[in-house]
DNA sequence: ATGGGTGCAAATTGTTTGCATTTTA
DNA sequence: TAAAATGCAAACAATTTGCACCCAT
C-alpha cells in the first residue's frame, strides 16, 4: 500500500462504532502509529474529505476544539471529562426540548453536553 | 466621568437581566456608542474583570465564540439562530440528565443548546 | 511622579490554504 | 510525465499579553 493510501486508511481506521469523538490532534497522534509523520494539514484535509463523504461527522462541544466521530450512529449526546478533557458518547435523550424555545422560534436540532469526571478520572487507580 | 470609567460603564451597562448573551465583538460594537473607539483588548480585559467580580458569566455555545451574560439569572439554557447567529436565553430544563452518563461517571453540570431560527429570522417581515 | 488603564502589536491556539515537492499511476 | 497528495509555512480568527503611553490623583 502506498504512503497516501496508508495515511488515509490510518485516519479512517480510527473511527469505529465504539470510538469516542477525536480531536485533530488526537487523530494525528493515533494515526502516527500506522502512518508515521502525518502532518496536521493532511489530518485536516482527510477529515474534511471523510466528512464530505458522509463517513464522519463533526462534534462540537462548548468551549473546546471540534471532534469527529463515525457517522450514522443515530441520535446521541456527549460527556466531557473536566479532568482529562476527553469526550465520550452517551445514549438517551429527554424529549420535548423544542417546547422550551420562545414563541415564534423554530427549533430544528439540539445539543446536550454533560460535564464531570469520566470513570477513569473519578476512580483513580 | 473620565474615559476609563466611561468605557467600563458602557460595557457593564450592556449586561441586563433581559439581554441575550453577547460576544466580545458585539460588546465592542454596542459599547462604541457610549464609548467611541474602545479597543478589543479593553473589551476583553473588562470582560475578564467583570467575570472575576462575578457580575457576568461566560456562555459557551458549541462551535462558536464565547458569549457573556449577566450573572445570577439562575439555571437556564440557550438557543442559537442558524440564520443570524444570535444567542438567546431559554427557560426550563428537563431533569435527570445525569442518569444518561455511563456507570462510574460523575456528572456535575450540563449544557443544552437548541438550534433553529429565531422569531425574527423565522418570520421575515 | 506614580499607578491604573489604554491601544497597538506580537504571541497563542485551532484551522485553512498557497505553493513547491513528492508520489502515484 | 501529468495528476494527486503531502509538508511547510503563511494566513486567519479568537483571545491573551507585553510594552510604551496617557491621564487622574
Amino acid at each position: 500500500m502506498d504512503r497516501s493510501t496508508r495515511q488515509r486508511e490510518a485516519i479512517r481506521g480510527l473511527f469505529t462504532p465504539e470510538g469516542r469523538p477525536l480531536s485533530p490532534k488526537e487523530i494525528q497522534e493515533k494515526a502516527d502509529t500506522d502512518a508515521p509523520g502525518v502532518s496536521l494539514a493532511t489530518v485536516y484535509r482527510t477529515i474534511k474529505a471523510l466528512e464530505e463523504l458522509g463517513e464522519i461527522v463533526k462534534v462540537e462541544l462548548p468551549g473546546d476544539a471540534a471532534r469527529y466521530e463515525l457517522a450514522g450512529k443515530g441520535h446521541h449526546h456527549h460527556f466531557q471529562c473536566r479532568s482529562c478533557g476527553k469526550a465520550f458518547e452517551i445514549h438517551g435523550c429527554p424529549g420535548g426540548l423544542a417546547a422550551l424555545a420562545p414563541d415564534g422560534f423554530k427549533v430544528d436540532s439540539h445539543e446536550i453536553t454533560l460535564f464531570g469526571l469520566c470513570a477513569k478520572c473519578n476512580h483513580p487507580a
